[in-house]
RNA sequence: GGGCGUUUAGCUCAGUUGGUAGAGCAACUCGUUUACACCGAGAAGGUCGGGGGUUCAAGUCCCUCAACGCCCACCA
């Protein structure tokens, strides 16, 4: 009686009882039809997704009951015209299984969903298509046109990484979606820069950035790919009473050297330290000065170096800090200026290679050539040999000191004169940022230690133009033109500038928006190891200098999902696993548990189809062992708890135990460890042991005895939902919609099993 | 070159503060009297990369070597 459905029932033809409520049919033995068959996770998937939405749940503001505690995520924005990857899959059942959590917990859960630009990339697809089906380049098209373009192609791609994301289950609250070139974060991000800009942080430099002489553009390190050629080492003088012989495997740039430098303990070069030589080399006139350089390798050929200030970042620094003269001796098209002489002036500077290398041999100053293996800089978009350049670009200095207005940073007092560099180590030094895993705390401090200024701007067109406006000598940093007359800055910014602002920026600031207020710092950031320096120390920069707050009250690292031999998952390898197939074949949840379960997190896991397919199995155990509580207790008084045997208090201490240890390692994120534990006491305890020993006692005649273990087994059936939710939403989601008894209509917000 | 990892059963991985090695999958044996064959019962399988050290005791701590991997730098 007690579990006959309690809304708009009627019976069907052939006397069956036929629910209306979700449309599932009863069979004679009263518990849904559907159970009758193994668990379909396609046929369930979707329809639950929907009613979770549908249930407005995944927004914070509708949660039930009072919340006071709030606890935010943002998800890694991937890229909006990408496709989900098992990398993402991974970090995102990972961050969902977290919220999950949480939310059962009570908490005010709020998880923002949004995507990101990723400037370089889209404009390089978008010129790329355009390039093949139209035959123009972007200059062709114009800036406005092209910047068009590319927002049209973002905006229609958006849709396929979102549904693949809530395909994975993600409980993301998509009435705050978020877009990096959207108007508000538009707006934040101008803001940024306009605030730096005033505090004196942010400062236009000519420095020597890697030039991409193919894209026409400047690109960050982090876009650069090593590559092992084969090349000459040259050693030479530059004229024949030079005292010092140089070793280079760029000859056609040594008509910009203005030093050589040498070791300060370098007993052989002693004497001319701080001597000025000149001549002719190459038909150019030459000044060099012999400086002293720690950063000289004594071993390294003759053990001197020629300067090459323009050309290489090391003689840039050298430069700086001699004070040395600067020659451009090649363009932004990887040619020869005028400055390089009348020999090579003009010519393409791998042509003036051999030119300036002939001139040597010719003029007997060549001492010794031989063939090394060098790494050369290439760009990874273009393929092209990175050209380093001295260039006008925008910086944000991260030593200048300046003073805080307002921090809750430990160790960082409002009003205290401190530097970026700073606030970044001590957001994590003091622990207002806890980074639980150890060697990751040693690789940000390294990386931090190394820190040099951040080069933001880029010789793009999509993105967020830099608000600087130019009137003559005259500049303005403001988002609109001041007037007639002004041009605005042709850059646009690094798609890290917006990125790091993204915890606050996805809540509404600048506005002081009661969002940011509840939400912000956020509460757990989980990304992975490959974008430490890139993203996470850039938003602690960021939220610490805009909010004097940190970002994320926790961060844990996770590791590269590969394929099964340990190689990264590749177009080129062709070894991409797609997991929106896996769940088509095996379902999210299964897809789920395979990439979580016994994955320590910050370790690279090894991805093993073969065990997402277990986890199926696993789904449909679960399928099964609930179909045979539900038939064993569909005539049970189960509405209030019978008085137990004690056999049934100790198997609901017995999971009661199980629920103490998965809860601290919820807190610990150690979710490895939880779904494992979880996994075994559904399978190998409840299933296994507790179902098969009920099996006489639901057939005997001990009517006690029967009643505790019918209660009993409803009772872990319905915990073990309940604590298997956020690993395996779907399945244990659609169980708990056909229990008759349940706490709440949605499991999603239903009480964690277990308080401390 | 600097830094950080990984190496445990055939495969994929756990192993928290040192206390006689664990899981899943695969393989093997037996089992199909309805919760589930997307199953059950059972057995097998490891000198914890090599070597050395500390300790009553080492997969765990220290040193060293090797293989593999990642990050940073770019030797000009």
């Amino acid at each position: 009686m007690y579990l006959k459905p309690q809304n708009s029932s009627t019976y069907g033809y052939n006397g069956r009882l036929v629910l209306l409520f979700a449309g599932m049919q009863r069979t004679d033995s009263g518990i849904p039809e559907k159970f009758l068959k193994p668990y379909d996770p396609t046929a369930t998937e979707d329809t639950i997704y929907a009613l979770w939405e549908q249930s407005g749940y995944f927004n914070p503001d509708n949660l039930p009951g009072e919340r006071n505690e709030s606890f935010t995520v943002v998800l890694p924005p991937p890229n909006v015209t990408g496709v989900l990857h098992i990398g993402h899959a991974y970090e995102d059942a990972l961050q969902d299984a977290v919220v999950r959590y949480q939310r059962m917990c009570g908490k005010k859960v709020l998880w923002v969903p949004g995507t990101d630009s990723a400037a370089i990339a889209t404009q390089a697809r978008v010129e790329k298509n355009i390039q093949k089906e139209e035959g123009k380049s972007r200059h062709d098209l114009g800036r406005e046109e092209l910047v068009r373009r590319v927002s049209e192609f973002a905006k229609n791609s958006e849709n396929t990484i979102l549904s693949q994301v809530k395909k994975i289950g993600a409980s993301l609250d998509w009435s705050r979606y978020a877009y990096t070139m959207d108007d508000a974060r538009y707006r934040a991000v101008m803001e940024a820069f306009i605030r730096m800009y005033e505090a004196g942080l942010i400062y236009r430099g000519n420095r020597i950035v890697n030039w991409d002489p193919k894209g026409q553009t400047t690109i960050s390190d982090d876009e650069i790919v090593h590559e092992e050629r084969e090349a000459v080492l040259y050693t030479f003088k530059y004229w024949k009473d030079f005292p010092i012989a140089i070793s280079t495997t760029r000859p056609e740039t040594k008509v910009g050297d203005t030093a050589v430098a040498v070791h300060p303990e370098d007993e052989r070069y002693r004497e001319y330290i701080g001597k000025e030589f000149t001549g002719e080399f190459a038909g150019v006139p030459l000044t060099i000065r012999i400086v002293a350089d720690e950063h000289v390798e004594k071993e390294f050929g003759t053990g001197a170096l020629g300067v090459t200030p323009a050309h290489s970042m090391t003689d840039w620094d050298i430069a700086e800090r001699h004070d040395l003269p600067r020659i451009q001796v090649i363009n932004e098209y990887a040619k020869m200026t005028d400055a390089a002489g009348p020999l090579v002036a003009g010519s393409k500077a791998v042509e003036a290679r051999e030119t300036i290398a002939a001139w040597i041999r010719d003029n007997g100053l060549m001492e010794k050539e031989e063939k090394v293996a060098q790494n050369v800089a290439t760009a990874e978009r273009t393929g092209a040999i990175i050209e380093p350049l001295p260039k006008l670009q925008w910086w944000v200095d991260v030593n200048k000191p300046f003073t805080i207005p307002y921090s809750e940073i430990p160790g960082i007092a409002s009003g205290s004169e401190t530097t970026l560099k700073a606030l970044m180590r001590t957001a994590v030094e003091s622990g207002a940022v806890a980074m639980p895993q150890e060697r990751f705390r040693k690789t940000y401090f390294h990386w931090i230690d190394n820190l040099r200024d951040w080069c933001i701007s880029r010789q793009i067109w999509f993105g967020h133009r830099i608000p600087i406006w130019y009137n003559g000598d005259e500049i303005c940093a403001q988002i609109d033109s001041p007037g007639d007359g002004w041009v605005q800055d042709e850059d646009v910014l690094d798609t890290w500038f917006s990125s790091a602002l993204w915890t606050f920026s996805t809540l509404g600031w600048p506005e002081k928006t009661s969002d940011l207020e509840t939400f912000h710092p956020t509460s757990f950031m989980s990304p992975a190891y490959e974008i430490l320096p890139l993203w996470v120390s850039r938003m602690i920069l960021m939220s610490s200098f805009h909010l004097g707050q940190v970002p994320f009250k926790t961060v844990m690292i996770h590791g590269l999902v590969r394929d099964k031999q340990g190689r990264k998952f590749s177009k080129s390898l062709g070894n991409g696993i797609d997991p929106i197939d896996l769940v088509a074949q095996y379902g999210a949840d299964a897809v789920r548990m395979g990439l979580l379960v016994g994955t320590a997190i910050g370790n690279d896991v090894n991805f093993d189809e073969q065990k997402v397919k277990g986890y199926k199995h696993f789904a449909n155990k679960l399928w099964n062992v609930s179909r045979f509580v539900l038939e064993n207790t569909v005539d049970a008084p189960i509405a209030e708890a019978p008085t137990l045997t004690n056999e049934d208090a100790e198997l609901s201490v017995q999971l009661d135990t199980l629920l103490a240890d998965v809860t601290s390692d919820f807190e610990k994120y150690q979710l490895y460890l939880a779904s494992e534990k979880l996994y075994h006491y559904v399978w190998h305890t409840l299933a296994d042991k507790i179902l098969e020993d009920s099996k006489p006692l639901l057939a005997g005649d001990d009517t006690a005895a029967r009643v505790s273990r019918q209660y009993t087994l409803y009772t872990l059936l319905s915990t073990s939902l309940k604590a298997l939710h956020p690993f395996m939403p779907f399945v244990t989601e659609e169980i708990w919609q056909s229990l008759p008894h349940k706490e709440t209509d949605m499991l999603m917000v239903t009480q964690w099993p277990y308080t401390a």
